[in-house]
DNA sequence: CACGAATATGCGTTGACATTCATATGCGTG
DNA sequence: CACGCATATGAATGTCAACGCATATTCGTG
């Protein structure tokens, strides 16, 4: 199996995006369960602002949504599925 | 599914190595069957020195592997499991 | 509406890493 | 073994993106 040229460029970004580690670790400790940045910051040990700004990164790939609750705004995951993609990931790492 | 911390960790290299975007198009532009270092050039226009230092990368996070044919070194795929992960990956941001 | 908490944004700095250049190494062939 | 081709490596440079600071915005509450 092979990725066409116009596959690739599709996940370029995404990858990218992926592949930042603070980025992926904010995206790890999110769940289909909306949680405060607040948390986050918590969960992470990162900056209000860095966070933040990843936040605003991994919303405009499609990866989280944001949804405000009074004076809180939360964010989830989009979809699960791509934790399992990851862990995917993972298992083939643990077998290589 | 949740990610554990551990496992995290596992693949926050790998993505970093599959992040970048030459890095993607050299690991695509492979199949199962090797390829000499030449023939990786032509197909992604990058420079000599420049794909050479991505194949090492390549090769250091275990995405694939080399092997001397006469003067040539061919490089190829480890296993085509991984681009399977991708076209998942492809695949889930068709959808979402 | 003034104030404080939660989050976002503009900007400057810095560090990491991709890229290139020059050169080295390894291999085949005459 | 001298030469040329294929590839790797070391050092210098360039570029981009993460991070922090200061400040703005948005909301709830008195």
């Amino acid at each position: 199996m092979k990725l066409a040229h116009d596959d690739q460029e599709k996940i370029i970004p995404a990858l990218k995006v992926l592949g930042e580690p603070n980025r992926l670790r904010i995206l790890c400790s999110l769940g289909l369960e909306c949680r405060p940045v607040t948390d986050i910051i918590k969960a992470t040990g990162l900056g209000q602002t860095n966070v933040s700004f990843h936040l605003r990164v991994l919303r405009e790939a499609g990866f989280v949504r944001s949804e405000r609750r009074g004076s809180f705004i939360y964010y989830c995951l989009i979809d699960s599925d791509l934790l399992r993609i990851l862990h995917d990931l993972k298992h083939w790492l643990d077998i290589e």
